[in-house]
DNA sequence: GCCGTTTTCGGCCCGACTGTTTTCAGTCG
């Protein structure tokens, strides 16, 4: 392909684009497309989003891009198309014939594609209100195929709609599935029961929860959740299978199976359903069969009890539920051995936390000695710069008292470093909120975007720049800026921030707060496939902050990361080096 | 629409649950 000349903005993020084949899968469902070639859109649409390299920036310098799976020649033309013009005329010509609230009816639980097409068609609705009144009049129970119960269940879910795709935090998700799990245990006919689902994966948020329970008695393990103080209602049961909404407003899936298909289920249930896809093409392809009750030959079970005899049976090592997303796991596969991925244990530093001359709740002296109950061998203490005045951060008197205290307190505890540091404002001027000269004097700088993220990206990149190309400034800090669920990041050229990056010796933080959690896992294999150090980092405010820590090593572990592409696995010597710029 | 030691056509994962049906389609994960 040859470069694209064009005077069309280059600047649209992946997510935007992605947004757009996603846009088109749902309008093509309604319209009854091949539901394969439906499938490719989506399937484009999810590639898009998890690369880390800018598709814009790929289209700008004419790359191929079919050497993305999932993406052919005529994607690939439809990409250039929407880059370049900011447009996509088949999407265009669609919204002209399907109304965008017949779109949001698909947000209607029960209500899918077949439904909505006839809603539209024989109805002529064309909003979530206009459904309602069809419903409330009686109009859905009269059409074929259609009944009493459809036109109630409709009735029942359309006010949820709007908040259909809501998706809780991972700690929250954590806490109820393992609240429940627990539970389940003390069912003297329950044997094994986990957390499977986007939860076991470990993703930053959770659409709903899957539990999975090995039992004789699937009817008392039903009946133990159903009365859970969490759950809400039932929603669906069957023989093997309920479904309850919890008080929370999320749903949960428990599925109960016979212990000789405990792993067959847990690889089932843990998805994702693209990794799923792959894994059961390659067992079709090998002559085998694979369901949530075994691997099949014939009629014969050959696998099933453990995830890893499963695995095996299709001549797999065990991967790690973390990295099940259909991205790089089958390539890492095919090499015979997985990589081990980074653990909690193996963390020995903590290089990001507040006290009380900040915003934080405890002092140097007991953040030192939570930090040291945990096993960690050196921390950094970095309160806030001036700018952030809401945290009561700190300008360069203040925080010269603040390291004479931290030099202090080394005095008072053993077995421990403590590191003179500062949380560093990258102001909306693209200067540092500390002079060279007081950075100079610490031990260790983290940079970081607090204010105007709603900057271009010229601006943004201007700003991150300077931070790196600052000779003081060890490691960005919560790069993006992005609140999960609640506020995107910066517009930032994660490619051109991460070559920086690695070009001056400057480390990348995976900020383990649940709120924050990036660099995110696509963002953070892309910095250590450049080489940079990354940093996991609680980023506590209290002694109690630290708990949050394994949430990051779970976002490192979702971006393959071993023990060796995160330098708060080092020990305190090594780390030391490390800090020679 | 993608893909290919079954490569340019003919496949494309698999099963539970529900509701509307008398044998299956739609939805969901």
């Amino acid at each position: 392909m040859t470069p694209v000349e064009t005077s069309a903005e280059f600047d649209m993020k992946n997510d935007q684009i992605a947004a757009v084949f996603a846009q088109l899968s749902d309008l093509l469902e309604i319209q009854e497309a091949n539901p394969f070639r439906v499938r490719a859109y989506r399937s484009a649409g999810r590639t898009i989003s998890s690369t880390a390299e800018s598709f814009a920036a790929l289209v700008e310098e004419g790359a191929d891009l079919t050497r993305f799976s999932g993406i052919g020649k005529d994607l690939a033309k439809q990409i250039v198309e929407v880059v370049t013009t900011g447009q996509h005329s088949q999407l265009a010509e669609l919204k002209q014939q399907v109304p965008a609230g017949v779109v949001d009816m698909l947000r209607i639980q029960g209500v899918g594609p077949k439904k909505v097409a006839v809603f539209f068609n024989k109805l002529n609705l064309t909003s979530l209100d206009e459904l309602k009144a069809a419903a409330q009049a009686g109009e859905l129970a009269a059409l074929n195929g259609f009944g009493k119960k459809t036109e109630q269940s409709i009735l029942a879910n359309i006010d949820r709609a709007a908040e259909a795709g809501k998706r809780i935090s991972i700690a929250d998700a954590r806490a109820a599935a393992e609240a429940i799990v627990q539970d389940l245990l003390r069912l003297d006919t329950v044997t094994q029961t986990a957390v499977a689902g986007s939860c076991r994966r470990r993703r930053e948020t959770c659409g709903d929860l899957d539990v999975l329970a090995t039992s004789s008695d699937a009817t008392a393990a039903m009946d133990r959740l159903a009365a859970h103080p969490l759950v809400d209602s039932v929603l669906q049961r069957g023989d093997t299978k309920q479904r309850v909404r919890l008080k929370s407003g999320v749903e949960m899936d428990l599925r109960v199976v016979a212990d000789s298909s405990y792993g067959a289920a847990m690889q089932y249930f843990t998805g994702s359903k693209e990794h799923n896809v792959v894994v059961r093409q390659r067992a079709k392809d090998m002559g085998l069969k694979v369901n949530e009750y075994g691997v099949f030959r014939g009629d014969d079970q050959i696998a099933g009890a453990t995830e890893e005899d499963v695995y095996a049976a299709l001549d797999l090592p065990w991967i790690p539920p973390e990295l099940r997303e259909n991205r790089r796991e089958f390539d890492l596969a095919a090499t015979g051995v997985m990589p081990r991925l980074v653990e909690v244990g193996d963390i020995k530093g903590d290089l990001h936390m507040h006290t009380t001359a900040s915003d934080g709740a405890a002092s140097i002296l007991q953040m030192a000695e939570a930090a040291k109950a945990r096993g960690l061998k050196y921390i950094a203490i970095t309160d806030h710069s001036k700018r952030v005045s809401m945290a009561n951060g700190l300008d360069a008197t203040r925080l010269r008292a603040h390291w004479d205290d931290i030099r202090a307190a080394r005095e008072q505890i053993d077995g421990i470093q403590l590191l003179c540091g500062i949380e560093c404002d990258i102001l909306e001027d693209a200067t540092m909120d500390l002079a060279d000269d007081v950075l100079a004097e610490a031990d260790w700088v983290v940079a970081v975007l607090h204010y105007g993220l709603q900057q271009p990206r010229e601006q943004i990149m201007k700003r991150l720049m300077n931070a790196i190309q600052n000779p003081h400034v060890n490691i960005i800090g919560h790069p993006t800026g992005r609140l999960v669920g609640k506020r995107d990041g910066a517009d930032i050229n994660m490619t051109e921030m991460l070559q920086a990056a690695a070009e001056n010796g400057v480390m990348m933080e995976i900020n383990a707060h649940f709120k924050r959690l990036d660099l995110d896992d696509v963002n953070a294999a892309a910095a250590r496939d450049l080489g940079i150090p990354i940093v996991i980092s609680t980023d506590s405010h209290s002694v109690n902050g630290f708990d949050v820590l394994q949430y990051g090593v779970d976002q490192g572990r979702r971006a393959s990361l071993t023990k060796d592409d995160v330098a708060n696995t080092k020990t305190w010597a090594q780390f030391k080096k490390l800090l020679q710029r």
